[in-house]
DNA sequence: TTTCGTGCAAAACCTTTGCAAAGTG
DNA sequence: CACTTTGCAAAGGTTTTGCACGAAA
């Protein structure tokens, strides 16, 4: 199986929720999520924007569209403590979490997640659209060496 | 056993952890540790300073006392999705995560960390001062109702 | 006395909002 | 055609930075 034939799936079934959904299917939204769905790793909206081609949209649209993508259950909202929201497309069945090191930033993936109890606990309590921002932080080992200083 | 008891024994342990840092024992960072530690919730910045008396030092001093007191441990930062960060006292023992409403905000805490075998695997990968930050999002069942629109 | 912390002012930065125009179903 | 989405400009709000002064060890 072929990396960009998983791409292909992630997309398809991202314009079928899109569609299925209240919001309307746009240009920025697609390449929204081809952007998005083709990509490892969480981005900022400045980030999306460039991805996409900045010429395609206005920066304040990528801002509108990743809130609403998020709210519809496409994207997930990560915080990594650099002071901007970053989204990352919210594949089914492959939920991760991200190790972020405290000091020079660089983001690896931790491929369990655990917060299915949480999850069911909110559930219980009668809430819905369930979701979580989960990010480990971490001083990596190269940051712990005294020349990284 | 008092609630200001177990409050008097967090600050205890939090001044006695200041003092074994390389951080210095200064007016504004034992007022921010009594505040969080008599508190319940998480609190932004502007919130710290007016629970300490605003009068006693300037708002950027309580920025940065934050961010240096949640680097030695002793603060939990969290991610209410609202557009600004908020810490709270990092009881050690009392780990818990926090509810939060998609619509009216309003944070409720799970008592229940499922975030160990996260942390145990960043250990291995070589990682020092380890954190999370873990929220659960959904909308509560007053904004599910039509009229709460 | 040397190093670290703070105050003040200003800047930087990300994100949101208002409104008219354009696009979608 | 009704309603949503977008562009542009501007504002809003939080957080950071520079530098001189003051405080801690």
């Amino acid at each position: 199986m072929h990396t960009h034939d998983m791409a292909d799936q992630h997309l398809a079934r991202a314009l079928a929720t899109l569609d299925a959904s209240d919001l309307r299917n746009t240009a920025p939204r697609r390449a929204i999520l081809k952007f998005l769905t083709a990509s490892h790793g969480p981005f900022s909206a400045e980030e999306v924007h460039a991805g996409i081609d900045a010429a395609l949209c206005d920066l304040v649209t990528v801002y509108r569209c990743l809130a609403a993508l998020e709210e519809i259950g496409l994207l997930r909202r990560c915080d990594l403590g650099d002071g901007c929201q970053r989204y990352e497309y919210n594949s089914p069945g492959h939920h991760h979490h991200h190790l972020v090191c405290r000091k020079c930033r660089r983001v690896s993936s931790l491929d369990l997640c655990v917060v299915e109890p949480l999850e069911r606990l909110a559930r219980e309590q009668g809430y819905t659209q369930i979701s979580h921002v989960l990010e480990i932080f971490g001083l990596c080992p190269e940051c712990q060496s005294p020349q990284s200083e």
